[in-house]
DNA sequence: TTGAAAGCGATACCAC
DNA sequence: GTGGTATCGCTTTCAA
């Protein structure tokens, strides 16, 4: 592959003004600028970028941790970075990390040791002293979807107690009383908090979730389906149910359903997220709106600004919105 | 940050041991190690990745070209690279193209300046002779979903006509007659050959579609809805729906509902894709299976190697593969 | 307007 | 085992 040497050798000229016509330097001759083009095109020139970036200390990179890219989920936010990746002319390095704290680790030093200087991370695994200590040492680190309050100012999350909240609400404004739940069983904050929001949303309302009328299970469609079943099998009945996700009450509906329970008629169903799968189902999902695209945008501005030792001023804490559908009534 | 100089002033060492011992090399005494270890640790040292790359003249990258993160068809594909990537220790560059073939140009461009050793091309837009040139320049690179004949060994893809002939044929052996197809309205191959090979396949059972029974439109939900709803209101019959991909199908099957039709008893509908979408539908929906997934993998298996100027043994061309499941009947 | 040369942070070859 | 040093491809003063 051609080097800026050899540009510079056939060109008849210095490197040094071979870098600045590729640099659209200033104060170089229409003739040498004609020239050293002519060979760049002859020669297919391409600067290398790992060179540029030894030099110049800066790697126009951006980083992304999460954990699967498939996930609709995790697509849309990384879709969100895209976006502000595209804008600010840095590249998107993308770092898979399983679920274990050490595989997390891993992902952020290998976009450590491509000196990404804006890096997005969605870690719910690694110890909050790690995440503080991480932060210090890079400047442009942000947290996205978590919250740790001595470096809020380096996180982007949503109010997950809240989503409860507003589920139950809903359920009451429906006149609902017979309330059921199925919840991820992964040991994260987030199902706690959102089961939390809604039993104190629930008790305000005069109403109540028995503790056999909360159903555990993995965060996926089929998950919601035997969550769902074993709802079912406990006998006892009820109108309203809200679920972790929109993965999880879309394998409730079909349970539902295959059970002879019409939805919305006989019973209730709430998602979680507004992943592009709730517009897809039928009976569309009734969900809450994670803005997690928004929130993955604004966390990118905010690394990239950070790395500058500049200011962002972005929102970084957002309210899950209930988008209604057709799956409550 | 810490550089290498930094850890060998500090444990007393030249910059060659250090480099040793980060690199795990032979012949380092046991007390050097451990110092220099522990000066790595207390200093918080990280490799500059491009430097290496500079000086070993290899990125451990890998690149990928895509349209659109937060398409399901194209997170699949990106995770199916990822995980290749995560395999061979090399880390995951995305560049996203907008629909163009500038852009496509400068999505590759942006890799080569990496200088990723391997790449995954999706391009719908670029010129032939501009994808063979580039081939000729970049030995890691891998076009994924395009077939050229003279770099064919460089090509990872699925038979679209043969797609369209499957779907046909199930209709045909399902007994339908009034046969209807919506399709994309991109001026791209995929949708001319799936018709096409749809077409070929009526005949073949002594069947037709005929033109005004094909609607075109935009590859999506809404563009699904609109086809249909064009398609009933020409008045005209059907029982038998091919769509070109699985959110155009879904939009089929909300028009058709909402215009009471149920499906597959009135109508029966094919998607195309197999996309995460296709199994979260009620009903759950008839569609071709597009083992994107695994074809990204071995696309990405098929660019390290021949980066690695080896001989890969993986498959190149793949078929569609009907699954039944609820939208026909 | 152009060129010479000093690095950026690492690797790897050659001595000792 | 360990150290010295040329080198990768480029940017950026400093001179001319």
């Amino acid at each position: 592959m051609a080097t800026i040497k050899d540009v510079a050798r056939v060109a008849g000229v210095s490197i040094a003004t071979v870098s600045r016509v590729v640099n659209k330097g200033p104060k170089v001759g229409q003739r040498t600028r004609d020239k050293v083009l002519s060979v760049m095109n002859e020669l297919g020139y391409t600067p290398n970028a790992n060179a540029r970036a030894l030099v110049t200390q800066k790697s126009t990179t951006i980083g992304l941790v999460i954990p699967d890219l498939s996930d609709p989920f995790f697509a849309a936010l990384a879709s969100g970075v895209d976006k502000i990746a595209k804008d600010s002319n840095v590249q998107l390095l993308i770092s898979t990390s399983s679920m274990s704290a050490e595989s997390e680790k891993q992902a952020i030093d290998l976009l450590v040791e491509r000196r990404c200087e804006a890096i997005i991370i969605h870690s719910k695994l690694l110890a909050e002293t790690t995440l503080i200590e991480l932060s210090q040492r890079i400047p442009g680190l942000i947290l996205i979807d978590r919250f740790i309050e001595s470096i809020n100012d380096r996180c982007v999350w949503l109010d997950n107690l809240e989503g409860g909240r507003i589920a139950a609400r809903h359920f009451a404004s429906l006149g609902h009383k017979q309330i059921a739940c199925i919840n991820s069983n992964y040991s994260i904050d987030d199902p706690k908090l959102r089961l939390e929001g809604f039993r104190l949303a629930l008790v305000e309302q005069a109403l109540k979730l028995e503790n056999d009328m909360v159903s555990e299970n993995e965060p996926s469609l089929k998950g919601g389906e035997i969550a769902t079943q074993k709802l079912l099998a406990s006998g006892k009945p009820f109108s309203a149910l809200f679920a972790y996700n929109d993965a999880m009450a879309i394998g409730a509906i079909s349970t539902l359903e295959d059970n002879g329970f019409k939805v919305p008629q006989d019973v209730s169903v709430i998602g979680f997220d507004d992943v592009i799968l709730s517009r897809y189902s039928r009976p569309k999902l009734t969900t809450l709106h994670y803005p997690i695209e928004e929130m993955a945008q604004n966390a990118a501005k905010l690394a990239l600004s950070f790395a500058a030792n500049e200011q962002a001023d972005v929102v970084r804490n957002y309210l899950p919105r209930l988008i209604k559908r057709e799956s409550t009534a």
